[in-house]
RNA sequence: GGCAUCGUGGCCGAGUGGCUAGGCACAGCUCUGCAAAAGCUUGUACAGCGGUUCGAAUCCGCUCGAUGCCUCCA
């Protein structure tokens, strides 16, 4: 039997506000969608934690026994240009200036974010459609929507028409705003532009010449807006009306507002059953946003070479971090917190070594049921990764007490544990464990391993002078010698 | 200015109307030739001021502060 059947979970529904029964439309079958990112530079580490909390969604619905079709888009379309002027990214401004074809640009980003999300071990979403592949739907949808009254044509762009929307239909419930306090706040600073109001929107820009990507409309050569794409592909795979729709904390508004609206006005349904909203990464106490500069590159943290920690920090170790604050808190990134999630890491890795060869009894002390369900009401918990990590420490602390001696556990409860650990820590987590770069380390660990059996006969042998020396050498070099009860072993 | 979220022990970070996660650091202990590593043990915190209540850090109000959105942004 699948195992949502018998746990019962709850979704924070940012629609409603509230925490609600997670109940598919249709049984046994999810589906989400994701927005995704604008390829126009690297991958920061922000956008990472957002798509690491869908991750950890995805993988938990997965772990429940659900069949997941799970969407998440690239925008390749659209707003090239204007972040190449605006953005202090120099690749896509080079690209533009030395006219490289802006795929090109597609692409190159494309690359780094896929092998990005690869070494933090993100699963693929079972569709990763492209903007740039559905302009034919896009440009169908907003005939609909013009056919239907809501948007209206000026100068060779279409812009939705959010006041006679609102006559209709409710915009604004998703971030909780009123179109009459929108207004009564704008009008002063309202641009003068083609739209009836500075609320509406972009359905369909004309290109100016200088815009290199365009595509032919009946509204003449343009491209599409921005919030478009994603009402687009997100009904196309997974219905009018689907389950979850996922995004970061900042697409709220205006972005899901919009996209709300673009599917009420053409299907006349509301879209999402479940908004869930991600919140953000914040370093030094501020949003990590590509436009500001206050960012750090995943590669920066890996490889160390950055202003901002002490040291390199493995992706894995980057993800507990990440897994150890829930989705939709505001996590804020130091050195001093990464540190501190590494030490934690090892300890939780080190533990599940140990359940390799840990003596069984003929009882139990440990509550493998009763333990299992914590994990299980943790996650059922609106994802709450945090809590699963507090107890996957109380079963740490098992493994040693049983380790020691002083708690017994059955073969049959050791193998449950073993098997619900593995389970929560590698499937749902996602962790892996932290491997270093082969090649060069396997000539270094077996100089290393000479190196600790002369120390270890210089003990034997009372000679702490040279024992010391080779000890004390090492850890100058950044390797640690561990005197353990069942002989030494070191790491780097 | 408007809307929203949040303010927890040295740090990070959960949670809850009464039964007080977890990680890291610190301290003590065990282990060790000495260390380190590892393991064990210990922490009554919830921005401030009022109110509701038998009881609030958890609910309500106000104040202060922080962050996000209101323009592309995960």
């Amino acid at each position: 039997m699948a195992l949502y059947k018998t746990q019962t979970l709850k979704i924070h529904n940012s629609l409603t506000g509230k925490k609600e029964e997670f109940t598919p439309l249709h049984e046994g079958h999810v589906g989400m969608y994701v927005c995704g990112p604008t390829v126009y530079s690297n991958v920061h580490l922000g956008n990472c934690r957002t798509f690491m909390s869908f991750d950890l969604i995805f993988r938990y619905l997965l772990h429940l026994g659900y069949k997941v079709r799970y969407v998440r888009n690239i925008t390749d379309a659209g707003h090239l240009e204007d972040d190449a002027d605006q953005g202090e990214d120099k690749i896509s401004k080079k690209a533009r200036l030395e006219k490289i074809e802006p795929m090109e640009v597609v692409q190159r980003y494309t690359v780094d974010f896929h092998n990005t999300l690869q070494k933090f071990n993100l699963l693929p979403p079972s569709i990763e459609p492209t903007a740039t592949g559905h302009i034919v739907e896009q440009i169908e949808i907003i005939k609909v929507i013009m056919d239907k009254g809501y948007a209206y044509e000026k100068n060779g762009s279409v812009y939705f028409d959010v006041v006679k929307f609102n006559e209709d239909y409710q915009y604004g419930k998703l971030s909780g705003r009123k179109l009459e306090d929108m207004i009564a706040n704008t009008r002063e600073l309202a641009a003068q532009d083609e739209k009836n109001n500075p609320q509406d929107f972009a359905l369909w820009k004309r290109a100016e010449p200088q815009h290199i990507m365009r595509w032919p409309s009946p509204w003449g050569e343009g491209f599409p807006g921005w919030h478009l794409e994603c009402t687009v592909m997100s009904t196309k795979y997974l219905g009018e009306t689907f389950d979850i729709h996922g995004g970061g904390m900042d697409l709220k508004f205006p972005h899901h507002e919009c996209e709300i609206a673009q599917a009420e006005a053409s299907n006349d349904k509301s879209p999402v059953r479940y908004w869930l909203h991600a919140n953000m990464l914040t370093l030094n106490g501020k949003k990590m946003a590509k436009s500001t500069g206050n960012n750090l590159l995943p590669n920066e943290i890996f490889s160390g070479e950055n202003t901002l920690l002490s040291k390199a920090f493995a992706p894995t170790v980057v993800r507990f971090f990440m897994m150890q604050a829930h989705y939709t808190s505001i996590l804020d990134l130091s050195d001093e917190a990464l540190l501190a999630a590494e030490k934690g890491y090892h300890r939780l890795m080190d533990a599940m070594e140990l359940l390799h060869n840990l003596p069984t009894g003929v009882t139990s002390g440990f509550d493998l049921g009763a333990w299992r369900q914590r994990c299980y009401d943790a996650m059922n918990d609106d994802f709450n990764a945090p809590v699963l990590i507090a107890q996957l420490f109380e079963a740490v602390k098992a493994i040693h007490l049983i380790r020691e001696g002083k708690q017994e556990i059955t073969a049959a409860d050791l193998e449950g544990l073993s098997e619900t650990l593995h389970g929560f820590v590698f499937d749902v987590l996602g962790l892996e464990r932290a491997h270093r770069e082969s090649g060069e380390s396997e000539k270094l660990d077996g100089t290393l391993e000479l190196l600790v059996e002369l120390r270890n006969r210089a003990r034997t042998d009372k000679d702490y002078a040279t024992a010391d020396r080779i000890r004390d050498a090492l850890n100058d070099l950044g390797i640690q010698i561990k005197d353990g009860k069942d002989g030494t072993t070191f790491s780097y």
